[in-house]
Parts: C-alpha cells; structure tokens; sequence
RNA sequence: GGCUGGGUGGCAGAGUGGCCAUGCUGCAGACUGCAACUCUGUUUACGCCGGUUCGAUUCCGACCCCAGCCUCCA
C-alpha cells in the first residue's frame, strides 16, 4: 500500500519513500511543559499517533521519537510564579501530560527526549557550528549567523528580504543580523543552567530538537512533524542549524504540519488565553469522543471546537458501537480495537486504510467505518458479519478508536445497581406478557428518569446509560 | 505588506470535469403493543463575476471575505 503525505516544504502531496525501507524515522514536536495542555495540543499528537499507526501497518520497523521540552523561559517564569522548583514543575506537568494523551488514546512514542537530558550533545553541535562559521559567540550568547546560510527560508518559501528586518523580532545589540537567533544564552545564578564553553548558560528553543533527532535518529530522518505555528520559525531555524551542522539541508525528507484547532474564529493557544484543556473537557466527555471529533476533521485544516462538534461526535461514535452491539446476537461478544491489534484475525478494511494512505483522511476514513458499521447491521450471515465486525475493529485499531467493550461503552456508570435494572427489566417484560402495556412502559419510564433507555430485539430486551 | 491555507446542503466535513461522500439533525415510511435500536426515502449544496468545455462546485483569470505564520505557541 502507498503512503502519500502532503509535504510542508515541497508544498505539494508527495509519495512516501523511507530512506531505509527497513527503518521509518520520525520526529515529533511535543509541547513544553508548564501548564496542562490544551486540546490543541491534543490535537496534534493525536494526528501524528494516526500516522504512526498508519505506518506501522504499512512498514515492518518505525521509530517515533516525540519530544518534551523542558527547559524555557515560560517554564522559569511559571515556576517562579507558582514559588516551587522548576524540577518540580516540569514533573508534574509531564505526569499530567501523559494522562491526558493516555485519556485520548494517544500510544507513547518510542523515545521521548527531554531537552535538559541532552545538554551535551546540544553544546557539541553548538560548538560546529560556530567552528564552521554558522554561529558566533557575543557577550554569553551564541547566535546562529542566519546569512550563513544560503537555504535559509526554503521550509516556508520565505526571502531574507521577507522577514522585514527589526519589524517584530528582537534586535539585540549583539546581533550582526537582526534575523540570527539564540543557540545559547547566559543564565543568571537562580535560572537553570549547564557549564560550557561560553559559560554557564541554557540552550535556546531551536537547537534542542537538532540535536535530539541527530542522537536518537541519526543525522537524517524520514518525516518531521509539529503544528504549522512551528513551520516558522522554530523549523526554519532547526533546519538551518541541522542543515549547516551536516551539511545536508535536505535531512529532513518530510515535513508535515497539523492546521491549528480554533476557538471560534479564533485560534486556540495559551497567549490569547481562549483555551480548553483536555483535563476540563475530561470532566464532561469521554477522551475517545474528543478523539472522533478530532478526527472528524482534515489534519491540515483548521478545525472548529465548540460544544456542538463534541455532541455530534458523541453521537456518531455511539453508532460505531451501536453497530457491534447490534452484531452480538449473531457473532458474539465484541472484543475491543486493541483486542483485534493482538490477534489481526482480518486484514484491515481498504475503505478506512486507503483513505488514510492518501495524507490522513480521516474524514473519509470515518465514512468508511460508518459503511462498514451499516453493512454490518444489515447482515444476517454469520462468517460475513463476524468479517465485518473484526474490519471495523481494525479500521478502531487504525484511528484509535472502539478502545472499549460494548459493556463498557453502553453500561458503565449506570445510577442504578445491575440486579435492580434486570428485576424492573423482567417485570416488564412479564407486564408485556399480560399486554398490561400501561404497568410496561411505567416501567420504561421509571427506568429512563434513572439515565436507563431501553431497547427490545429479537432476543430480549436490552439497555443502556443514556446522558439526561 | 510577504508567505501559507480556506470559503460546500440545517450543522460538521470529504471529494470530484458529467454518476451516492459520510456523520449528526429535521421530516416521512418500514419494524414495534407504543417506543428505542436498525433499515428505507428525503430537503434547487458547492463565496461572487467572467473564461475554457458538449458539460464546471471541480480547470484558468479577476474580485470579495475568513483564518494561520512573519514574536512565544501544537
């Protein structure tokens, strides 16, 4: 099967080709750790855990190394703010964060690299740099010498003459450009830092993933990817800094870049203050419903989060797992998407496959899972349904959804006790027996102010947790 | 101003030179004692103006709007 993915830097949807078919490389950008995440930030691991998962369907041996960022100035000023330790701050926050991914179904990542646990390879690169006339040292910083670089600007089609020189970046007088940008800066006494050939100092935001990607991938790599509000200029810039460093601008032979997720009109990023975090929308949905909303959109778009994109989301799941619970009569009990990663008992259905070959079509790809799930309640074949109902569990295995047991997912959190629901339940069903229709549906009423809907098949009647 | 990406039916959101996206919602029908679930059907959809074409939502050109990046940000 052929992967195309739509390239940042080519700008252009290209097929994928892994440098060593043997080995796919990938590099993610992960957030900085200081606060909760945001969906947005969800948002973009949850992508790029699709496309690890597409790849590994597709390719023997992936490695995917997603960072952490723990060393930055809004990480010393929170800490500050807060009066604990940064250690401690940075802890805790990624503890949170990965709870939070957990809750969306986003698998770790082979590697994740954490900035402060790689001091040394940072001032080695550092150090080529300024040996190779890239960067410069000037009263404690080293600056990257952006002029140096003739393919500076061909990540995001950008001209020297583009960035309007001094217009919103900051002109320090020790710059001999106003476009070079920091490698590495001095720290005062109380700030984080690390000993090294220009004193004690931290590494500016740029470099970390430069050397990161080059100590745990080596010094090219497949596919590199991050939200599009990293294209420019934290791409641009580790580009420059890993392109000069090896000489090779191409090291990267991908670059894909997640839309943003909007608020409104708006963008949603901690600076406008207009954000929701995964915890707080934890507290009223469950993290596979933020998940299919997630995906119900194009990963390069950006995508509108309000509250009636959960519900509909809510609902078209529920359809998902309506299909296999409808299924059970005939197959049986429904195991889970992660049930099916185990055993692979089918191959995964094109119509979800295909469409996320072709640059993450998700959208598409959840059209395939509702075709799969309609045909699945039209059949009455044995062999065919129970097909039908492993290809959807492997399309759920594919996107990361259809993680829990029909049980789970209809009967969980029920207000009243499982005994209580099956004793009304036959007193029903003998008061139906009687055609004593109006004693049945007092109790399916009984039933529904306790959050229990019912629902009668050929085979008994059944029920489920419904939101009041 | 420069560089990206958009404007699709009630809502969300794919896609294509002529044929059903899909989901949710509404309406009608089948099933049901009635419901629920499921199934079936269903509402002049493609920003505006030109052009190419037998035919354009899809290609080309102009225009109008929207968002992102150019500063930290997924």
């Amino acid at each position: 099967m052929d992967i195309h993915i739509y390239d940042t830097k080519q700008r252009r949807k290209r097929r994928f080709e892994p440098i060593t078919p043997d080995h796919v490389k990938i590099y993610v950008c992960g957030p900085t750790v200081y606060d909760r995440i945001h969906i947005g930030n969800g948002l973009s691991a949850v992508v790029f855990d699709v496309l690890v998962r597409v790849l590994r369907s597709v390719f023997p041996n992936v490695t995917y190394v997603r960072n952490i960022t723990d060393v930055d100035d809004k990480i010393n000023a929170r800490a500050l703010e807060l009066g604990i330790p940064i250690h401690d701050l940075t802890h805790e926050c990624t503890v949170a964060l990965h709870e939070d991914f957990d809750a969306l179904g986003v698998l770790l990542p082979d590697v994740e690299p954490r900035a402060t646990g790689h001091i040394e390879e940072i001032t080695t690169m550092i150090s080529s740099l300024i040996q190779q006339g890239h960067a410069y040292e000037a009263e404690g910083h080293v600056l990257f010498h952006v002029p140096s670089d003739p393919n500076y600007g061909s990540l995001t089609n950008k001209s020297l003459e583009d960035l309007i020189d001094g217009a919103r970046v900051e002109v320090a007088p020790y710059k001999r450009d106003p476009k070079d940008f920091v490698l590495w800066k001095p720290s005062s006494s109380e700030l984080p830092g690390w000993e090294s050939p220009w004193g004690r100092g931290r590494p500016g935001w740029h470099i970390e993933c430069s050397a990161m990607i080059r100590e745990h991938l080596g010094n090219e790599i497949d596919i590199h990817g991050g939200g599009n509000d990293l294209a420019f200029p934290h791409h641009e810039n580790e580009m420059a800094q890993s392109g000069c460093f090896t000489n090779n601008p191409d090291y990267v032979k991908y670059w894909i870049h997640n839309g943003m997720l909007n608020l409104g009109a708006e963008k949603m990023s901690k600076s406008l203050g207009n954000i929701q975090t995964v915890q707080a929308l934890l507290r009223e949905h469950s993290g596979e419903t933020l998940r299919y909303a997630i995906l119900s959109g194009h990963y390069r778009q950006s995508l509108k989060w309000d509250d009636e994109l959960i519900a509909q989301s809510e609902r078209s799941l529920t359809s998902l797992y309506q299909a296999l619970r409808n299924s059970q009569p005939l197959v049986g009990d429904s195991a889970t998407s992660e049930a099916y990663a185990a055993t692979k008992s089918v191959e995964l259905p094109e119509e979800v496959l295909v469409p996320l070959c072709d640059d993450l079509n998700t959208p598409r790809a959840l059209a395939g899972m509702h075709e799969l799930a309609s045909r699945l309640n039209l059949s009455t074949d044995v062999e065919e349904a129970t097909a039908l109902r492993d290809q959807l569990l492997g399309a759920g295995w594919l996107l990361g959804l259809l993680t829990r047991s029909v049980a789970d997912f209809f009967t969980q959190d029920a207000n009243m006790a499982e005994a209580e629901i099956d004793r009304l339940i036959e007193q029903r069903t003998a008061a139906k027996a009687a055609k004593q229709y109006d004693r049945a549906d007092q109790i399916r009423a009984e039933l529904l102010a306790n959050g229990i809907a019912i629902e009668d098949t050929t085979d008994g009647t059944i029920w489920k947790v419904v939101k009041q």
